[in-house]
DNA sequence: TCTGGGGTCCTAGGACCC
DNA sequence: TCTGGGGTCCTAGGACCC
């Protein structure tokens, strides 16, 4: 059996790099991403991680700094992103067989066997340039046996420039000293909890975790951890993923951009999350079983009482029609809220998610609306979801309209240069 | 004043069965 | 009076990822 070789390709500063494509002129000006609602920092610029600049440090911590150095902010654009990651993505399909996109903004390939026709280090050089002449934006490339050690391939590779952004592990010595070099917290899987907990058993490097006992760390951990170790010892443990497996859940929930108190705005809101999580649904050809919701206020704010409830309903047989499952919401809604509160959040998921194939009737017939089987529901459905793709101006639940109270902030936010016709980038 | 959103996997513990 | 032990299913909670 051949030694199966991964490399991982991923984008430096991925949203930071989106927005600065688009504005050269702020080419070596420090850049940062914030989340929804203008909250805390997702992406920097290296410009501004050299400032200091930490990752999810809530924007208002750092006032001082934006102002003296002119660091520019950006409202995070999920629509610009998610269409330069797809431009990324489909640059790397034409190049490798098998492509595992692991995220907006990384992705494995399957290189085994490539050696016969071009060295790893010359692939990822290759694979480097082409994305950055394609699509515009810089990767780095970490090539190793496993995906942990290619992980670890890229960070070295991003870590130091010396590497020219492309590094090959598949050498188990090299392997090994880049091992003894990178402290325990950056190997992937080992998070905050488990990098203190190690520190605490005198494991601080990637290598010391390797070699330590396997079922010490079963026991003293879980089966994930000692498979990351083997992992580092280029043993293979992760399965491929050809294709992505179906979800499990679907989530849509979202902070407000300023508190709600009345029942109605909340179930504006509601209705609106409710009906994106169905078109997710109905995007991926699944079935929903159960339906949950919740509100919240802002647990930050001290100030103010607290109040935090879910609930949730099973269906008598799978739905994916926006009617039904925004009745339920609506339903479920009601009967957790309470007058007095400054909400915060609201939300709902989608879960026990089936496809076709796995449905069954409902034993009480199919009267409902929307049911499984109802071929006016899915009719209808489709169509709605075909003029939402093609036009601009929406079909909605009538609770929908109107400007929403809870929108969120986004102060900071940059046109949709490459989905929308009326927001190309012009050259002057 | 201000603190994201959307996921997955694993484990422990309780209920229940034989 | 004795009060086993293995298996399964479910749920809540914790940890991780980007």
């Amino acid at each position: 059996m051949k030694q199966p070789v991964f490399a991982l390709v991923d984008c430096n500063n991925f949203y930071a790099s989106c927005e600065k494509l688009f504005r050269p002129d702020l080419r070596n000006t420090p850049v940062v991403v914030l989340s929804n609602n203008d909250g805390c920092v997702v992406a920097r610029s290296k410009e501004a991680k050299a400032l200091g600049i930490k990752m999810g440090v809530p924007v208002h911590h750092i006032k001082q700094e934006i102002r003296q150095h002119g660091i520019q902010l950006f409202s995070s654009n999920y629509t610009l992103y998610g269409d330069m990651s797809h431009r990324v993505m489909m640059t790397l399909e034409a190049m490798a067989p098998k492509v595992d996109v692991y995220s907006i903004d990384e992705a494995f390939l399957d290189l085994t066997g490539l050696e016969r026709l071009m060295s790893y280090q010359n692939f990822g050089q290759q694979a480097k340039d082409t994305v950055h002449q394609n699509v515009g934006l810089p990767v780095c490339v970490g090539i190793a046996p496993t995906r942990t050690l290619a992980k670890l391939a890229n960070y070295a590779a991003k870590k130091y420039p010396a590497t020219g952004g492309v590094v090959d592990l598949t050498n188990p010595a090299r392997q090994r000293r880049l091992l003894a070099r990178v402290p325990v917290d950056e190997v992937w899987g080992v998070g905050r909890k488990i990098a203190s907990r190690l520190q605490a058993m005198n494991i601080v490097t990637a290598i010391q975790l390797a070699d330590t006992d396997l079922a010490t760390l079963r026991k003293r951990f879980s089966v994930v951890l000692e498979r990351t170790a083997r992992e580092l010892n280029g043993v293979p443990c992760l399965p491929w993923e050809d294709a992505p497996p179906p979800k499990k859940q679907i989530m849509c929930s979202r902070s407000f951009g300023q508190p709600v108190y009345a029942l109605a705005n909340l179930e504006e809101a509601v209705t609106h999350f409710a009906t994106r999580a169905t078109e997710k649904l109905r995007g991926g050809q699944q079935y929903a079983g159960e339906l949950m919701v919740f509100i919240r206020t802002n647990p930050f704010k001290s100030t103010v009482p607290q109040y935090s409830k879910s609930a949730s309903v099973r269906f008598i047989s799978a739905s994916q029609d926006s009617r039904v499952i925004v009745q339920h919401a609506m339903n479920l809604l009601r009967s957790i809220y309470r007058d007095g509160f400054e909400y915060a959040k609201a939300g709902v998921m989608l879960s026990e998610l089936t496809d076709d194939s796995a449905l069954q009737d409902d034993l009480f017939g199919s009267s409902e609306i929307g049911t499984a089987h109802s071929a006016r529901s899915e009719r209808l459905m489709s169509v709605i979801d075909e003029i939402n793709r093609k036009s601009r101006a929406k079909i909605c639940m009538a609770r929908e309209t109107g400007p929403a109270v809870y929108a969120m902030r986004r102060e900071h936010l940059s046109p949709a240069y490459t989905t929308d016709w009326g927001e190309l980038p012009r050259v002057l």
